[in-house]
DNA sequence: GTAGGGTTAG
């Protein structure tokens, strides 16, 4: 008979561990034959295994030798139940054998799927104590614990500690941060990776791009992809879907396009996904639906998120009865309508002014409605002025903790809208009481190399007067254009007194004109900002766009706006049903139609309740 | 001997 070992190389089955799993138990060898640990890693891991039959087996172990607790931990680090993971080392703590650096390992990886960020902390305690601290992987994977449940200063404190790193110990920094909204920073390690003869692969320039696709650093991204050329990593179909994806963040749909036709892998679905994202934030909707109906002709059958892209292209360009057919084709094709689905579908009716539609998807979903589903009606009784449905959602705001400044801001521009100057003051006063940050808007533009940030009213960038003077410039031509911005409605003394000049000096419009003085003829614009664009600053940029002769892109945080030649790739069709609302409520609107002013910038706040907070049940006890 | 780093989203 072959021996032990080489069968179970050859175990492949479910009943293969079950014979093998008897045959240990017959030859009474179970209790002690260090093979059985292989076995039960088998039966734990693999995909012809099973994790319950796995803890079966362990519970039949009198003591477990480390690499028992290790199959076991490493099964449930990788399944739907972590924490037993964590668990399995907390029993296992309090047994003569103790953690060697693959358990703390694979206890680790739990952590980091369920942001453990606690229990993470002392697992790196026991690390000191074993005195496992001279394991590079095992401390890149304690890094990568420590970055994914976003404590990115002790990643990096644990990074500049390291006598050795690797390339992964890089590569785990260099995501982390660039998930955890540190783009900047990002991007700077991979510069010093570099520097330090560090040859980056397939993960660092994935997260090297994500860095990129956040700040809109366009340059940036494109020296990678040379990179990526060079060293044939273009050959990996997720570094191919974050190029696309960097691209169109970048400004550029037409070289994610490129990226996308010219793949020399296989496409996958994200990248059909990423792609059709990236048509409908730039408001290319025809094309992107175009892509939607030719997924299934690659063989691949579209998802849940091609449907939200497909729908967001939809929403994007106002295609009403489009976005309703396709969301209803969902069941047909037997992809499962999600919450974003329902809530992409509440903003397309609400943008549209059926908001009592709206209001009753809400109602009749089966889902309960999340922060975002709300904030979209919010915004469209914004719109529309409809002061009834505004207070029904703020409250339901209110009762969710929401706490975001962009939604006192939307009630209080309704009742503004109406003249009630006492329900502004309460909402202000409920503000004060709250203590509501209000988010700062600022922009970013990369010329000269530099990634150069501006707020609103900044003056600290170096050449602040000579763009100032640009402004005024801009100012003086533009009015001669016909341009006059005047107040539709203003809210009264909300928040903090603002400056005068504070809409005439708002980020974007700030960072466009440094991109007139710093960048060449001819050479687009291209602008990124946190919250949304200012109604009156896309007016600006509008004529900016002709008058200089110039194309200017601006990213805001829900889409693309070209500004070409006087007009705008988003049709202007967010800002135009703030002025269809105000004429139908047949309020003041002073000689223009593009006026749209207020103290505040348009703060449609997507921020996300985060849900990091985990019970464990030893909580508060050391391990 | 066994392990670490990763793409799309209202």
């Amino acid at each position: 008979m072959a021996s032990f070992d080489s069968l179970l190389q050859k175990c492949s089955s479910f009943s293969h561990i079950k014979q093998l799993q008897a045959h240990l138990i017959t030859t009474g060898l179970f209790q002690f034959s260090p093979s059985r640990s292989k076995l039960l890693e088998i039966c734990a891991i693999s995909p012809s295994g099973n994790l319950n039959y796995a803890t079966k087996i362990f519970n039949q172990i009198q003591t477990p030798f480390t690499n028992d607790w290790n199959a076991i931990i490493r099964g449930f680090a990788r399944s739907n139940e972590p924490k037993n993971a964590i668990i399995y080392y907390k029993f296992m703590s309090c047994r003569p054998k103790k953690p060697d650096p693959l358990t703390c390992s694979f206890s680790l990886q739990a952590c980091s799927k369920i942001l453990a960020i606690f229990e993470a902390k002392q697992i790196h305690s026991q690390i000191l104590r074993f005195g496992f601290t001279a394991d590079i992987l095992l401390q890149t994977t304690l890094l990568d614990a420590y970055a994914k449940s976003s404590d990115l200063d002790s990643a990096q404190k644990l990074f500049d500690e390291m006598s050795l790193r690797d390339l992964s110990t890089w590569n785990a920094l260099i995501a982390g941060l660039a998930q955890g909204n540190q783009p900047k920073e990002a991007l700077t390690l991979f510069k010093n990776m570099r520097l330090e003869g560090f040859r980056p692969n397939e993960v660092t320039v994935l997260g090297a791009l994500s860095a990129c696709s956040q700040l809109g650093a366009l340059a940036e991204g494109e020296t990678i992809h040379e990179y990526v050329k060079v060293e044939h990593l273009d050959m990996n179909v997720q570094v191919c879907n974050t190029l696309i994806d960097m691209y169109y963040k970048c400004g550029s749909v037409e070289k994610a396009c490129d990226v996308f036709h010219t793949m020399r892998c296989n496409k996958s679905l994200v990248s059909w996904n990423t792609m059709i994202m990236g048509l409908a934030m730039h408001g290319d909707a025809y094309q992107a639906l175009d892509l939607f109906n030719k997924i299934g002709s690659s063989g691949i059958q579209p998802d849940a998120v091609s449907y939200l892209s497909a729908l967001c292209a939809c929403n994007h360009a106002g295609l009403v009865s489009e976005g309703l057919e396709l969301f209803k084709s969902m069941a047909v094709s037997g992809v499962t309508p999600n919450v974003k689905h329902f809530g992409s579908i509440v903003d397309l009716l609400g943008r549209a002014g059926r908001v009592e539609e709206a209001y009753q998807i809400i109602k009749l979903m089966p889902f309960v409605p999340d922060v975002v589903l709300w904030q979209s009606l919010l915004g469209a009784c914004k719109t529309y002025g409809n002061i009834e449905m505004a207070e029904l959602a703020s409250r339901a705001l209110v009762e969710m903790g929401s706490n975001s400044c962009g939604d006192f801001v939307l009630l209080s521009n309704v009742y503004a809208a109406r003249e009630r100057w006492d329900d502004v003051g309460r909402v202000r006063e409920a503000m004060k009481n709250r203590a509501v940050k209000k988010i700062p808007g600022f922009s970013f533009i990369e010329a000269e190399g530099a990634i150069h940030k501006f707020v609103n009213g900044d003056q600290s960038h170096s050449n602040w007067r000579e763009i100032y003077r640009k402004i005024d410039e801009i100012g003086f031509k533009i009015k001669s254009h016909g341009y006059a911005a005047e107040t539709c409605f203003v809210l009264h003394d909300i928040g903090e007194e603002e400056k005068e000049n504070a809409l005439w000096y708002h980020s974007e419009r700030l960072a466009v004109a440094y991109g007139l003085i710093s960048t060449s003829d001819g050479k687009p614009i291209q602008v990124i900002k946190n919250l949304r664009i200012c109604g009156d600053c896309h007016v600006v940029i509008k004529l900016i766009s002709k008058i200089y002769s110039r194309e200017v892109i601006v990213r805001d945080r829900a889409r693309f706006h070209r500004f070409k030649d006087g007009s705008c790739s988003c049709g202007d069709y967010w800002f135009l049903a703030i002025v269809y609302g105000l004429l139908f409520f047949d309020l003041k609107v002073h000689n223009s139609s593009h006026c749209c002013r207020s103290n505040f910038e348009n703060e449609e706040t997507t921020c996300r309740m985060k849900s990091r907070e985990l019970k464990v049940p030893w909580e508060g006890e050391e391990l």
